[in-house]
DNA sequence: TAGATTGTTAATCGATTAACAATC
DNA sequence: TAGATTGTTAATCGATTAACAATC
């Protein structure tokens, strides 16, 4: 469909582009140019001018870039939709806290779903969102289009609610718990275990 | 002081060897190998071979390695003394979701403190630390060792904050706003913003 | 025109993979 | 010994950086 590969490298770095086009576009700033955004967030200046040119092509000689034209550039790389769908599994702390999470209201994510297996949990209302049973997934997906799943559950249970995300036919995975998941290469899996994160922390500082 | 420095790239891969070999002292497995290894991870063969060579160098050839003595191996590239210290700054829903976190009993970091700049939440017990105010942590981290702090304050104040816990000769920064914190390079610093994820996972997800 | 910026081509660097000799 | 595993050396691959020509 899409033939433009962009390289994992790449991806990496997306999101940094799009934070600081977007303080850009809230002080009303008109054109930047590789030089200003390396110089900004510390990154090779030549590596700045291939991404931007990888991802938008639209740059000016002696110009630089629309900061607005670049900024909907990387907008169509993420969504060809409005929103994109997300749903999380398990209404824990950090389930709770996701939903709450200060960043969502601005950004271009959409929660349409809680599920827990916890019979006390089901039916209260999360963050404006009904918690339902995990059991119902399959059928939210089929009315919903759930593009990406967070999985907040305990380690446990895992591996399970990943696999009912696949056959809900969701293709991302951002998985908070630090089970390593088994699933099909069409899914894209991201994890975000703390203990890891401290542990690779650890080494660096360790290790000075 | 240790001069035998790890690749980015292997420091990546360590957690991931310590859970595997966790499970299997659980279950009372003696030895492994980098083949068995590369399999259940799904990783290269060779690529753990030589990660297994660089951390431990104690494979023996037709024999493999004693479980426990690797993972003791990795151990020592963690940490120096039994724990890794940390603090969270921030008691909102996202510190409050990391300091109950349900891993963190059975790991080897310890969280001696929470801090906040709110006087209401001041002096409230969480997780069996008392939250104290941020101006404290200076003093805190002379008479405790500190190793990493967790910033999970509002983006508008984690720079401040950052400075405040570089300026208390802590290491270790993980950091949970979108903002690119500005630290000297003996500093490490990582990031876990949920929507820049979100977004890496659209961006795979849209472009499959 | 001169300067600033672009995009591209070539060189370098680091990580992964392949091939293979060494060994318990 | 033969087989399984190790560690190492060489080849490949991908990402970054350097050099430079093109252009508004």
């Amino acid at each position: 469909m899409c033939n433009k590969k962009i390289p994992k490298s790449v991806i990496e770095r997306i999101p940094l582009y799009m934070n600081y086009l977007d303080k850009l576009i809230e002080k009303d700033v008109q054109m930047t140019s590789s030089t200003i955004i390396s110089q900004d967030l510390g990154l090779g200046e030549v590596q700045v001018r291939k991404d931007l040119n990888l991802i938008s092509g639209n740059g000016k000689p002696k110009i630089g870039y629309y900061v607005k034209d670049l900024r909907q550039d990387l907008e169509s790389l993420v969504r060809k939709k409005e929103y994109t769908n997300i749903v999380i599994i398990g209404a824990g702390k950090i389930g709770e806290a996701l939903a709450n999470y200060y960043n969502y209201e601005d950004s271009k994510f959409k929660l349409l779903g809680i599920f827990d297996n916890d019979n006390h949990k089901i039916g209260k209302v999360m963050d404006g969102v009904t918690i339902e049973h995990i059991s119902n997934i399959k059928e939210f997906s089929k009315t919903h289009q759930v593009d990406i799943g967070i999985i907040c559950v305990p380690p446990t249970n895992a591996q399970e609610v990943c696999d009912k995300l696949v056959d809900s036919n969701i293709k991302g995975i951002l998985n908070f718990t630090n089970v390593v998941l088994n699933v099909d290469n069409n899914v894209c899996v991201r994890n975000v275990d703390i203990v890891s994160l401290l542990t690779k922390i650890a080494i660096e500082i360790n290790n000075e």
